[in-house]
DNA sequence: CAAGTGATTAGC
DNA sequence: CTAATCACTTGC
């Protein structure tokens, strides 16, 4: 086991960050210990007081919000759509509000776990969405606020991409933003089966 | 392409 | 208190 170090994740660059986190391995044990795990293929950056979409736009601190001002590595888990989830990592220092949203990865380890979660598919709409992972690997709110250095998620150093194998591009579900819907943050792995949108 | 779903928030 | 909104998915 390779966790992530803490200064991985309280660096000042979130938009590098993002690109760091394409190739690491999401990994969450089951009760009884198995490893579900899944390589991270698409992720989107959210720049907190600068940036109009993040839910901490000019650092507003709600009670939902409140966890993106915690120290990098945190867990910030919010629920959309009355039905789904979203799983993401904040990013920085303390009272920095920045987080990286996860928003596919590749199954790798106990597959068999994450069809019975999603239902009878095709492996590669299994986790190609926020909201399809966090169902197949078992994320609800109560790990909002959990820490990645804990035991109950973590993330490995699977591998690091080379700028060629990225793509950038705007991010997705955030049309009515104005000039910060154009902002190329969401970077996904170029060749991978797994993301989200092609 | 549209509906479904309910927490969250801003605005009275 | 009420109403509008929403970093999505699925099945027409």
């Amino acid at each position: 086991m390779n966790k992530l170090p803490r200064e991985f994740y309280t660096r000042e660059d979130t938009l590098q960050i993002a690109q760091d986190l394409l190739g690491k391995t999401l990994v969450i044990p089951t009760k009884s210990g198995e490893r579900v795990s899944g390589m991270i293929v698409e992720t989107e950056a959210y720049l907190g007081a600068i940036d109009k979409v993040a839910h901490s736009y000019q650092s507003r601190r709600t009670k939902r919000t409140e966890t993106m001002f915690a120290v990098g590595g945190t867990i910030y888990i919010f629920f959309i759509y009355g039905m789904y989830f979203q799983f993401n990592v904040v990013i920085g220092k303390m009272d920095v509000p920045h987080a990286v949203l996860i928003r596919a990865v590749e199954p790798l380890e106990n597959i068999e776990i994450m069809r019975q979660r999603r239902g009878e598919m095709p492996d590669k709409n299994l986790t190609s969405g926020p909201g399809k992972l966090c169902i197949a690997l078992g994320i609800d709110k109560t790990f909002n606020n959990e820490d990645l250095l804990g035991n109950r998620v973590w993330l490995e150093n699977e591998k690091t991409f080379s700028v060629e194998e990225i793509a950038s591009g705007r991010r997705i579900g955030i049309d009515y933003a104005e000039e910060f819907a154009e902002k190329p943050w969401r970077f996904w792995v170029k060749d991978s089966l797994f993301v989200s949108r092609k």
